[in-house]
DNA sequence: TTTGACTCTGGAGTTAACTCCAGGGTTTAT
DNA sequence: ATAAACCCTGGAGTTAACTCCAGAGTCAAA
């Protein structure tokens, strides 16, 4: 690859809307590494590079965590030593989770929802809010 | 009160299920501050810090930040300086925050579910996985 | 040639809500 | 009287994903 095609890491954030130090952070934990270094030291990506750092952003926007994305980008580097099963169990794992997270903020919404209905939000003092006295109470909801 | 109603922080923590450095940490956030010491210096708690120590853990289980439950409680602190519609808005804030949370983990778990279901998880190589091959298009879904 | 825009490294700071520790004093039970 | 179980303070460490900084080197244009 010739030099002119690689990117410095000032130009692949702006392609990608990250930050440097977001880049260089990214290095740091392994998830992204510049396959040059100019003479100076500067980090030079390649095309290659440039569709890793997408694929990270990508993988970021369905939820998986940095270190996730770590695992996925192994599994997806020697995909030969490695199977679809594998790569499925993750993202079921992962929709487990994002599932269990849904249902409790759900859970807190009915409450919210609740408070917020048994509660006019008048401009009389507070002193027998229900809201005050629902959280007050035993069981909240 | 008999100093023989007050409990030490261990009593309290038993009670409440928490543990004496999370009763000790709300307490450096200002939101529990024992309403005695003993002569060596140790925290006695009353029925009403009891109480209040018990509506931080009823205020966090629908959702609330310690940083809130401290808002709300000045309001209960001081119900006739305040009124109802103070409190409405806090709830109605975090309702908003929560709805917003669900709406994103949502749209993650409609990605995630068209995923795994578009892969059949089976035991050959990753090499033409469908997920791999999702999040390495444009729009991973 | 000098100025401005870039890059480097290493390390500290951020947020939330704890958790753990060391090095000490106190209380209680035997 | 002594050991076990408790309590105190102050401060450091944890997690995730950055963000910011200082101090120094590099590169491009006028």
């Amino acid at each position: 690859m010739k030099k002119s095609d690689l990117l410095k890491i000032g130009e692949l954030a702006r392609l990608t809307d990250l930050s440097n130090d977001t880049i260089r952070f990214y290095e740091s934990k392994g998830l992204l590494t510049p396959s040059e270094r100019s003479d100076a030291g500067y980090r030079l990506y390649s095309a290659d590079d440039v569709e890793k750092l997408l694929f990270i952003q990508r993988t970021k926007t369905v939820g998986f965590t940095l270190n996730e994305i770590s695992e996925l980008m192994e599994l997806k580097l020697h995909p030969d030593t490695h199977t679809c099963g594998e790569v499925k169990k993750v993202t079921e794992q992962k929709l487990q989770q994002v599932t269990a997270k849904i249902n409790e903020l759900e859970r807190i919404r009915q409450s919210l929802l609740q408070m917020n209905n048994l509660c006019d939000g008048g401009p009389e003092s507070a002193q027998h809010c229900t809201i005050l006295q629902l959280l007050d109470s035993e069981k909240p909801l």
